[in-house]
DNA sequence: AACTATTTATAAGA
DNA sequence: TTCTTATAAATAGTT
């Protein structure tokens, strides 16, 4: 239907090919359309041109993934099968091992052992008794190492205070009796001065005052 | 093209809509036929006829799951993706469920313990020590229960014995004395000697044999 | 299912 | 691409 005859193979010539196909491809979505309309039926028309170029048509009165599903049932055939069939397996193991880990755990609760025999009894006993064990020996573990840490943190706060404690108060000293030797800026020296008295009034707080008025010996510092 | 013009709409009398569906079918099919040789194109074509019969055209170069998996990736769309994602979903949930179900059990073996801390250890202890004890008094209700149940089968079986013995040593004295009252058949008489008479083998094989010749008391059966 | 008058699709050209 | 148009193909109504 056209000008000339043409022989149905195809058409080598690419212009061509691809303008055939935009001409033909419009003329069967047409034919699709009436079919649908005239006899009440039902099309999924997908196609893919030699370049790769999607185009479909579906009745309105229906949707792709109905006709595949519809396909699949008239066929009796599942093309996913193959992949379902993999998931369910999958979800039944799961299930399985599922189920056998419950039943474990519930045993090892002490429950649903109205089952099991007198020497599983004994073996679940002896397992749960050793797994016991190795739990308490961790938790003391954890208990000395925590301890340590604790007594060595304490100890080097400790120790710390006391350096500082006692460094300030040679400042403090030296300060009183203008014997300072500060090579710094002025600005540090007034923090300097600052920080020693925040320090005194810390102690005052905190400390007991001695008797030897503005002196300070280099007693214990003892934390509140 | 036909003998009139005919408006684009549903036929309605029924004979002529599937005659009219029956034509146009073979019209298309030829189409996608023609359009896929000659232009090197792939064409799934998929009808049903509104009575439900179905037909369909796919390309010699291709298969229908083929053009369904592209077209799904053309549309970057699953159209099983509900199915599929509610499945997804569950294993995701069953392996999570799963895992700790796992870890669980690994505490309860007295693995996997360098995270925990000092409660949960402590925790876990404590509640391992539980079960541990339920485990304990389940072995002991079974142990108790078998001890029973056997000593009670033995008793009974003991009983028993001693019963048929009392029973038969004075089936055989009557028997001996010609004293016996016995109103059955002659065969059932046989089957009486027979049985006194291999329970006195019996006796003999077990027993102590006694001093007093054919007369049995009335002595206690002792199992070997 | 076959026929055929007519409509429709489209090949080639613009 | 799109339009045109001569001609091939499809098909509606009929047999």
């Amino acid at each position: 239907m056209g000008r000339g005859k043409i022989e149905i193979k195809r058409i080598e010539n690419p212009t061509n090919r691809q303008v055939t196909y935009s001409k033909r491809r419009n003329g069967i979505f047409k034919k699709a359309q009436e079919l649908t309309v005239l006899c009440d039926a039902k099309v999924s028309l997908i196609m893919f041109s030699n370049t790769g170029k999607f185009h479909e048509f579906i009745s309105p009165t229906t949707t792709t993934k109905t006709m595949f599903d519809q396909y699949q049932n008239t066929l009796g055939i599942d093309l996913w099968s193959t992949h379902y069939e993999r998931m369910q397996e999958h979800l039944r193991k799961l299930r399985e091992i599922n189920n056998k880990l419950r039943r474990d755990i519930r045993q090892r609760m002490g429950e649903d052992l109205n089952d099991a025999s007198f020497d599983e009894l004994r073996g679940l006993e002896e397992r749960m008794d050793s797994a016991l064990e190795l739990v308490r020996e961790r938790k003391y573990h954890v208990l000395k190492t925590q301890t340590d840490t604790r007594r060595k943190k304490v100890r080097n706060l400790d120790e710390r205070h006391g350096d500082l404690l006692l460094e300030y108060e040679a400042k403090c000293e030296d300060l009183q009796y203008g014997l300072v030797d500060n090579e710094g800026d002025y600005e540090s020296t007034i923090t300097l001065a600052n920080g020693a008295s925040n320090l005194y009034a810390f102690r005052l707080h905190h400390g007991h005052p001695t008797a030897n008025g503005g002196g300070y010996g280099s007693q214990e510092l003892r934390l509140a």
